[in-house]
DNA sequence: GTACTCTACTGATACGCGCAACTGAAGCGC
DNA sequence: GCGCTTCAGTTGCGCGTATCAGTAGAGTAC
């Protein structure tokens, strides 16, 4: 008569446990904890599981994750520390299907933009994740602390991969590869590189160069004549400038990203400079407004599903303690062939 | 003996406890409590207090989210649920001044993209927040199940404000607004609106027209032509050929988004339009290609830090059960003018 | 009838912490 | 010497769950 039933007006009503589960099952906790949980080696009888089952729908019982994670030492939390550079739409949908794929594993996915200012450890205080996920590699120590608070996991998206699974191949290069091979397929022989103005997004563009670079070594074109595009008016004239009075003159550019790339074609425009014919361009991300530019912009779309999928099987294996995946040639991403090349 | 000293070598490192630290300084757990807690009313010297302290720096001791939420019924987090329709650049700076200013008041903020199939509900049992933030307004019976889960608050950042607090007072109208009425200064007196085409986002739009409605209804302007405008060259010419044809003619047009403003900008001078001469168009967001387009766009710009200040005091407020806050007369947004109008 | 096994559970403990209640000692007034 | 207060702590409970170790009872073996 203590127990719920229903509280007395004004009081909060508690929400029910596994306590107040047995009591209505007329069972012990355990059974229902073994019940719930479908423990297995427990010889229980379907009878007794369906009145078990039965009460904890009646009650609407939900187990209390903290009481969970207090006992398991971690919650069924994965977290992904956002990088501080702008997140687009990519991204976005990247996370989408990350939290769905995961939460098909049992764990729970979230985001925690990094504030300037506060210590990581802050965050995994207030979460304690199974796994934490961060854009590029943290330091030694930061693992070495990470492990001490009894986080046992982190894994980087990007960065270079040590080949411990601690960070992720997810192949930047072959970015950088694509857009070269296909401005080279189309003729272009004096290609240019348009570096971001933002020094935040420098390892990831690092890499992509290097696809480029790489794709050009191996195509036997010049070395891609790079530029820095800040994303003004002006910045944009300069990197212009300094592709059309190079000798040879750059007749095509590979762009960090699309944002860069649509200004660069805005730019061109600006010059009277006909894009693709004068200046071919090719972008990477497939914003929304690349499919309705003038011109429509060529970019490179990364497989986001096939992505998260990756991911979220990686992060799995390595809760599992199972080797690290093989990875897949191509993480799917392709060329979206548009206008603007 | 059983303790702790130095695990044996093999075995998982510990991470440290409270008890340990309580050991190590020579005091009782309790003791330790009060002292990292600063739990008022407890007379403890100096001497002690730095003792502990010592010993919980030596240690690395970090509490446990986990006992701790278990305890209290909750965690410090602020969970924000992000909506199905894709997030861009504004939205990304305001999570991450979110993540500040929230922080700033002991709160962790994370953000859970919620996916297709997996109940809301699902998300609280592995988190336990102290707040559950989403983008458009919650059912009542969700709210029910969410107090019942033990959570006490969840609050709507978009929405027909209900005065209970419960929906924040986000002025989209002063958006729609503020567009109308740079255009009227211009001396335009027939505005068209384009409409998004994605239908995820309707809420929101819908309250950015009718601040472009009142506004013309103020202004002694005609009633806005509002076009559907989907991202696809097809679907920016026919809304451009309806606007065009209208009479008397559209020669300006207030865009849901920067997205859709610069579709119409690239499809008005695929028609040989001019803008602004022909059309001038005004936008939403200030995404990074708004001000390199050609020409450059001029758009309402959300002072993020602004609003992620005033989410974060109502939020507080709540959760300390203090009034919400007179929502200030205009939550920071402006007009950056540059060439489309 | 005893010894053993198997079924179907239950009891108790531990996880790490916060907090209410208690204690032992010192200080003080008279 | 007695009662009272303040200091400086400690003991112990409880949050809700998972799980190990146990156990009453039924069934079988001989």
């Amino acid at each position: 008569m203590t127990s719920s039933s229903r509280a007395p007006k004004g009081a909060k009503r508690r929400r029910p446990t596994a306590a107040d589960v047995a009591h209505r099952a007329g069972v012990s906790r355990a059974t229902v904890s073994y019940v719930l949980n479908n423990t297995p080696h427990q010889v229980i009888p379907e009878t007794t599981r369906e009145r078990v089952r039965a009460a904890a729908a009646d009650l609407g019982y939900t187990p209390s994750a903290a009481a969970r994670a207090l006992i398991k030492g971690r919650s069924d939390v994965a977290l992904l520390v956002l990088p501080d550079w702008p997140i687009g739409p990519t991204m976005g949908s990247l996370f989408e299907r990350l939290s769905y794929a995961l939460g098909e594993h049992g764990l729970t996915f979230v985001t925690h933009p990094r504030a300037a200012g506060r210590p990581l450890s802050d965050v995994w205080k207030a979460i304690t994740p199974a796994i934490v996920v961060t854009f590029e590699d943290l330091g030694q120590d930061e693992i070495d602390k990470l492990e001490r608070a009894g986080i046992d996991y982190s894994v980087a998206l990007f960065g270079d991969p040590r080949g411990d699974g601690r960070v992720m191949d997810i192949p930047q290069q072959q970015t950088g590869r694509l857009q070269a091979e296909h401005l080279a397929a189309a003729g272009h022989r004096t290609l240019g590189y348009a570096w971001p103005g933002d020094p935040r997004v420098s390892t990831l563009a690092e890499q992509r160069l290097n696809g480029v670079r790489r794709t050009c070594a191996d195509l036997g074109l010049a070395e891609p004549n790079v530029a820095p595009v800040p994303l003004t008016l002006d910045g944009v004239a300069q990197a212009l400038h300094t592709w059309r009075t190079a000798s040879p003159t750059v007749t095509a550019v590979c762009a960090y990203n699309d944002d860069i790339a649509l200004a660069i074609c805005a730019g061109a425009q600006r010059q009277g400079l006909a894009v693709p014919h004068d200046l071919a361009v090719i972008g990477v991300d497939d914003l929304p407004a690349a499919s309705v530019a003038s011109p429509t912009l060529t970019t490179v779309r990364f497989d986001t599903n096939a992505l998260a999928d990756y991911i979220t099987d990686s992060i799995v294996r390595r809760l599992e303690g199972r080797p690290a995946a093989k990875q897949p040639t191509v993480v799917g991403q392709s060329v979206i062939c548009r206008e603007s090349t």
